[in-house]
DNA sequence: ACGCCTGCAGAAATCGGTTGCATAAAGACG
DNA sequence: CGTCTTTATGCAACCGATTTCTGCAGGCGT
């Protein structure tokens, strides 16, 4: 800057002011500069501007594999949502820092939020961090969660109704006549806890007792989803419909289910959730429950954006729904 | 930090070492004054450190879009692509600066590198922006960017031998007796071109004289891939293979194809190249040219770390793989 | 006992911007 | 022509770390 500074004749605090394109410089002096300046290929050093007004222009996207270790963002819904956060990041003139956090050990977060380098941060997935996102919303404002909303919680999240879209995926395996219907998920993590909810309800509104034999504790990645599925089938345990606690599981699914000789969707019909690209593509196309992906990544930049400024910004809840294809059907009689 | 260095009694210059484990300070006193900053919570302000160390332990990925505008990361290679960059980055304790280039007006890459923002770029695709990343090689060192092997190309990169893959893909339709192959990609992009020749090549050793109305120049959206697609079964122009220059393409035309009556692999067998996860699922299942992701990602990073140490690190070609599956097979000759 | 060396710790300069405050020049007005 | 604004610009402090340089002890050799 000392350079453009004596290209210029003027001194340091003159350019700095011209290139922020402050009033206080006349608006032709201001163009001159920036001339020159762009002339010499200068460019602002982030650190130090930065360091000095304490902002960085920097969002962080952060997910945290408390559980479920091994690969970076295995699940496609996740990298979908990680491509439209940075797109509406980046269309506010942000930049995007891609946090993964492997090691969850006590204090990740409040080392990332210590380090300073980002003005925000977005946390995709709660996984098994409910409470510390609760503890550090006490302190720290600009942090939004994509996920399910939980009872007791004082962090702002954005994330479908999952409840809602999970009740009405069973309800349409039920007025399917669908009677056996397995649940293939983790109920312990949040998101997949309200989605077990919402199964539950909807056999109870039609007076199902839940078989507990019936829920498959099934991890996010394709792999262990499809041991899980053979895992069940081994069992003998009858069931006549499959509801996923997410495409890839409810993929995973359909290829043991295929390879074990059955027919889909008149042995077994099944539903996923998410409605990632692949869904369609799959052989049988997949039901499932789309959630607002673009809506909500807009929404979660939105209230990130209102509350780096400070504002007040309450946590928000979209709403499912279910797209139907041919995984579905109703049972073969004859 | 200056809390710390009263907490401990001691000058902040001394915490500074402690904290970077300079053995000036008695070993004792390291982790005393250590224990103080981890018990205290303080955590090292990134921006004040890169100004002062002219390092930000971050690496920049960048997808230029010159070519294709609209969506980020369209194409689910470069988000697969993506994800491992990031792993391998994150592993060598490195942060991950996603930067979506949309403006590529001149000097834009001069720009990210005088930000000073990143300590290496990783350029994913060369889109069309081949001339200006030749040139800032000349004076740029850390940079590294997966694509094709250009020829008079001074910039340092890894990337699959796409003319061998194409080739191959191509000779697995010529085995199958497939006469009239069509080609989907625009040959204007370096990747692109460069399977283009593998395609030409493949014909030429069985002594085919191309067809220039078989090559259809799609883009590498699923949309315009999918319209190209009908608008070549429109032309009522004859072929009964079809080599896609992604996956993404290839699988729009299967679904155009299909649509329009045509029964794969029966009538048109289909090749795709990338083998993205989708290609397994889709229906049928996409043989299609496999890239070592993996292995790409790990030899970018590598180098790039080489190169940022200051080292010479060359470009890096893997070989492909043909991974067969059911969208080939012979013509149906009942 | 004196000087020299070693080991440890602090003062101060530095990285490259931004901005409050001071000041000079120019214009307005009686 | 003198005073009072208004406008334009520069000086210098500051952001929070790192590192060079300097200095103080204390141990050792002669």
């Amino acid at each position: 800057m000392a350079d453009v500074a004596r290209l210029a004749n003027v001194s340091m605090s003159t350019v700095s002011r011209a290139l922020a394109d402050n009033p206080l410089i006349p608006k032709q002096k201001r163009l001159e500069i920036q001339k020159i300046a762009t002339d010499a290929g200068y460019v602002i050093n982030q650190s130090a501007r930065a360091l000095r007004l304490r902002k960085t222009q920097t969002v962080a996207v952060v997910f945290p594999l408390g559980h479920d270790r091994g690969q970076l963002i295995s699940d496609p819904f996740f990298i979908e949502m990680f491509g439209r956060l940075a797109d509406e990041i980046t269309m506010r003139d942000y930049q995007v820092l891609l946090c993964r956090v492997v090691d969850t050990s006590k204090g990740w977060l409040d080392k990332l939020i210590q380090s300073q380098r980002q003005d925000g941060i977005i946390v995709v997935g709660q996984s098994d961090q409910h409470d510390v996102l609760n503890q550090v919303a006490g302190y720290y404002d600009p942090m939004v969660v994509w996920g399910g909303h939980l009872p007791g919680q004082t962090y702002c999240s954005v994330g479908t109704d999952n409840i809602k879209g999970a009740q009405r995926a069973v309800e349409h395996l039920l007025s399917l006549g669908r009677r056996r219907i397995a649940f293939l998920g983790m109920p312990d993590l949040p998101e997949v806890g309200l989605r077990h909810q919402g199964y539950l309800r909807a056999l109870q509104t039609v007076g199902i007792q839940p078989d507990p034999a019936l829920v498959v504790p099934a991890q996010f990645s394709f792999e262990t989803a499809f041991e899980a599925t053979r895992e069940l089938i081994g069992r003998g345990i009858k069931f006549d419909a499959v509801f996923a606690a997410s495409d890839t599981i409810a993929i995973a699914a359909i290829q043991a289910l295929t390879s074990a000789g059955m027919k889909i969707p008149e042995d077994v019909s099944v539903v996923g959730f998410d409605d990632i690209a692949m869904a369609a593509q799959a052989a049988p196309p997949l039901t499932s429950v789309q959630q607002d992906l673009a809506g909500g990544a807009r929404a979660i930049v939105d209230l990130l954006f209102k509350r780096i400024a400070g504002e007040e910004a309450l946590s928000a809840t979209l709403s499912p729904k279910l797209v139907v294809r041919k995984s579905c059907g109703s049972p073969n009689l004859n």
